[in-house]
DNA sequence: GCGTATCAATACGCCACCGTATCAAGGAGA
DNA sequence: TCTCCTTGATACGGTGGCGTATTGATACGC
């Protein structure tokens, strides 16, 4: 049988290592598994990587620049209110599937060093921008950093039930929750305009 | 040398596989790395467990009612307002350091059956509190839902950054953030003490 | 005190996976 | 075309963990 398909790239392994963080974590990362399913032996995956180790380091690195590239669609987007009107539902609807898949599966392996590191670049990039959009709404600093790391945390947390939980509630009424809790920055003024029903 | 410790028991066992949980998800929980953190052989082990999946189910029994027990708790305060306000302080301020712990290690291994239905009763069970909570505090019944939904996410999202962040995020602004974000559901009741700066 | 059930140690076979040769193509450039 | 480099296959040893005897030691009921 001819070769139908191309040859591997090292992207190719990479990405193979990513989906098996994405159900089963950093365990999931093996050698001779990951080769069954690309349809080759493990003697193919010692011409990219040198051990496991790497395989991980990369696919590691994989993931923090594809959150990059998702984060600067959003902070690309000029207008505060709707930058964070944006992200907020953006989650709710769960549009990217695979990454947050990443993102908790990784939470199981948090005390690995190499985790720890990337997840926690990516928090702290999404955590700077969501406190970058609080102040431009008006916030002080102290408090756009504490409530942005409140709507971070609900942002996680969400992706997690809507994990976790067969029934699937991205609906309109949790995304109107979510926009009324989160949404309205500044009402800690003198006027303020408690969220009405 | 005689024996200063008593033997162990099969709860021992389990909890010993618990806090391995903690740190290093399902697949800490091996026998023979258990047996030498406990001081003994695994020969041992078998006198209390058939195999390695019946200690993992006795361990995921175990922390779901170590889990009900800390709910009791917040289900026994009878005023919604001052519930509400504990159940947030209390997990900023991550009171009970264990417990969340095994919660995000067992996320990475949510794909297991087991896994999935321990974590899901728990869920179910801080949601069907919250949600009271809220319709307790004015919310018509969707909204309670939705926004004990965010407020749990928020709750889940926050331990998980501070056990993934160095540093020390429980401050006092963070938690008045969350107050102001999560406890003034409707201003209900007539001198609703919402928290001032 | 004696026997019995329970707790624990040792030893063994088994399997999955890692890592290291070593070898066989197949392609790109001289 | 010939040669080298890359990709992949096969085989081997090593390690760690599971599960199963088998046996020794200890506590507790009688």
């Amino acid at each position: 049988m001819p070769h139908e398909s191309t040859r591997l790239s090292a992207r190719d392994w990479a990405r193979a290592a990513l989906t098996a963080i994405a159900d089963g974590g950093l365990a999931a990362v093996a050698v001779e598994p990951l080769a069954r399913t690309l349809g080759v032996t493990k003697g193919s995956f010692y011409a990219h990587y040198r051990n496991r180790d790497e395989l991980i380091a990369a696919a590691l690195a994989e993931w923090r620049t594809h959150c990059e590239d998702g984060l600067a669609d959003f902070a690309a987007i000029t207008d505060p209110a709707r930058r964070l009107r944006e992200l907020l539902t953006t989650v709710v609807r769960s549009v990217r599937p695979l990454v947050p898949s990443v993102h908790l599966s990784l939470l199981g392996d948090r005390n690995d060093p190499r985790v720890a590191e990337a997840v926690g670049h990516v928090d702290q990039a999404r955590l700077d921008l969501l406190a970058t959009t609080y102040r431009e709404l008006g916030l002080p600093s102290a408090r756009a950093a504490a409530r942005a790391r409140v709507a971070y945390a609900a942002i996680l947390g969400l992706s997690h039930l809507a994990q976790t939980d067969p029934d699937a509630p991205r609906s309109t009424v949790l995304a109107n929750e979510a926009a009324t809790v989160f949404l309205p920055p500044v009402r800690a003024s003198r006027h303020a305009s408690v969220p009405k029903e």
